[in-house]
DNA sequence: AACGCGGGGAA
DNA sequence: TTCCCAGCGTT
C-alpha cells in the first residue's frame, strides 16, 4: 500500500466507530461490569472462541469461581472441569497459576497496569490491552482477528495477517483511527468485525464505515485480510482400551504436552493375559483443527477379579465409575463414547 | 519466526 | 470441505 494514504488525519473513523457502537452494543453478561476478573476471564474463554460457543462455560466459570482468590484456591482438575469441552486446555492451566499469581505477587487486587497484567500466565499482548483499556483506562489497541479484517478493509492493506509481526503493524494502523475512550474502541471493533465486518458475506450496506472503507470504494472488500498461511491437517491414528469391571473403568490423566493437556483418558495399552476379554471394538472419527483422527477403543469387559486388581496396582491406575466420570475432564470423543456406554 | 494447540459453526 | 474465531506459549 502507498504509505503516504496514511499521511491524513482518520480520527473521524475511530468516532463513527463509537457512535455506532454506542446504539448497536451486542448484550453480553460480561459487557455490564467492568470487574477486571472477570472481562479477563471473559477474554480467555473467548481467546479463539466464538461467543455462542463459550458463553456457557463462561457463565458456569464465573458462577464457580467469582474471584480471584476462590480461582487460586481450586484444585486444577476442577478448573479443567469447567473448561471441558471449550478446548485449547492450557488456557485452564495458566488462567489457574495466574490466579495464584494475583494472589502472591498483588495481594489478591488485579493489577491495573498493562506491563504487570503481561506479566501474568497465559495473558499476552492482546489480553493485557484489552482488560486495561476496558478496566483501567488504558491506551494500547487489543489488536484481534477483528483488528486485522476491520482495518485491512478500511485501508485496502495487504499486509500479511499471518505474518508474525502483523500484531505491531495493526497496532499502529489502530493508532490512527483510535478516539480517546480505547477501553469502548477496542470493544466496538470487536463488534464491528463479529456482527458487520465478517469474513464471508460482510454486511457493508450497514457498516458505519462504508463511507471511509478504501476496500469497499474499490469494490475488494472479498480481496482482505490477505493470510498466505494455509491451515494443513493431518492424520492422526490412536488406540485406547476401555477396561471395566463390576460398573468401574480404568482412567489416565495425559501429560500437559500434545493434545488433550491433563485431561482424563483410558489407558493406551494391556498386558497379553487382559486380551481374551475384548468384547469388541468402536471406531470412532473426530476432526480437530489441524488433525483428523481415527480412535479404536476396545471394550474390554474384565471378569477376572485377579486379572484386574493386577492391571491397576501394576500400573497405579485410577478407577472410576459412570457417575465419578462425570466429575473428570475427558476429551470430548471418550466423553461421548461414556455417555454412550452408559445406555447400553 | 514458526509452530502446536480444540471445538464448533458458517458457507 | 475449508475457514475462522475476544491468542498464547514454546522452540
Amino acid at each position: 500500500m502507498e504509505k503516504n494514504f496514511r499521511n491524513s488525519d482518520f480520527l473521524h473513523v475511530g468516532n463513527k466507530l463509537l457512535a455506532w457502537y454506542k446504539e448497536n452494543a451486542r448484550d453480553l453478561p460480561f459487557r455490564k461490569t467492568k470487574d477486571p476478573y472477570k472481562i479477563w476471564i471473559c477474554e480467555i474463554v473467548f481467546q479463539q472462541t466464538r461467543i455462542n460457543q463459550g458463553l456457557n462455560h463462561y457463565n458456569n466459570f464465573i458462577k464457580r469461581f467469582p474471584d480471584v482468590k476462590t480461582l487460586a484456591e481450586a484444585e486444577e482438575n476442577e478448573v479443567l472441569l469447567y473448561w471441558k469441552g471449550l478446548g485449547y486446555y492450557s488456557r485452564a492451566i495458566n488462567i489457574h497459576k495466574a490466579a495464584q499469581q494475583i494472589m502472591t505477587g498483588h495481594n489478591g487486587a488485579f493489577p491495573a497496569q498493562y506491563e504487570d497484567i503481561l506479566q501474568l500466565k497465559g495473558i499476552g499482548k492482546y489480553t493485557a490491552a484489552a482488560v486495561s483499556s476496558i478496566c483501567f483506562g488504558g491506551k494500547m489497541p487489543a489488536v484481534d482477528g477483528n483488528f486485522y479484517r476491520v482495518l485491512s478493509r478500511v485501508f485496502a492493506d495487504d499486509f500479511d495477517v499471518s505474518n508474525s509481526r502483523a500484531f505491531t503493524y495493526f497496532s499502529e494502523l489502530a493508532a490512527l483511527i483510535m478516539p480517546d475512550n480505547v477501553g469502548d474502541f477496542n470493544q466496538a471493533m470487536m463488534d464491528l468485525g463479529s456482527e458487520i465486518c465478517k469474513p464471508k458475506n460482510p454486511l457493508c450496506d450497514e457498516c458505519p464505515l462504508e463511507d471511509d472503507c478504501l476496500a469497499f470504494s474499490l469494490d475488494k472488500v472479498s480481496d482482505f485480510p490477505v493470510k498466505t498461511k494455509k491451515v494443513k491437517t493431518e492424520d492422526l491414528h490412536l488406540k485406547y482400551y476401555f477396561v471395566h469391571h463390576n460398573g468401574q473403568f480404568v482412567v489416565q490423566q495425559r501429560k500437559d504436552d500434545f493434545i488433550w493437556k491433563k485431561l482424563f483418558e483410558f489407558p493406551v495399552s494391556i498386558p497379553e493375559e487382559m486380551e481374551e476379554f475384548i468384547k469388541g471394538l468402536k471406531t470412532v472419527h473426530h476432526k480437530l483443527t489441524h488433525k483428523n483422527l481415527t480412535i479404536d477403543i476396545y471394550n474390554v469387559e474384565v471378569t477376572s477379579d485377579t486379572v484386574w486388581n493386577d492391571f491397576i496396582i501394576k500400573n497405579e491406575y485410577l478407577i472410576t465409575d459412570f457417575n465419578g466420570s462425570q466429575d473428570k475432564s475427558f476429551p470430548k470423543p471418550l466423553e461421548t463414547y461414556i455417555q454412550n456406554s452408559l445406555k447400553d
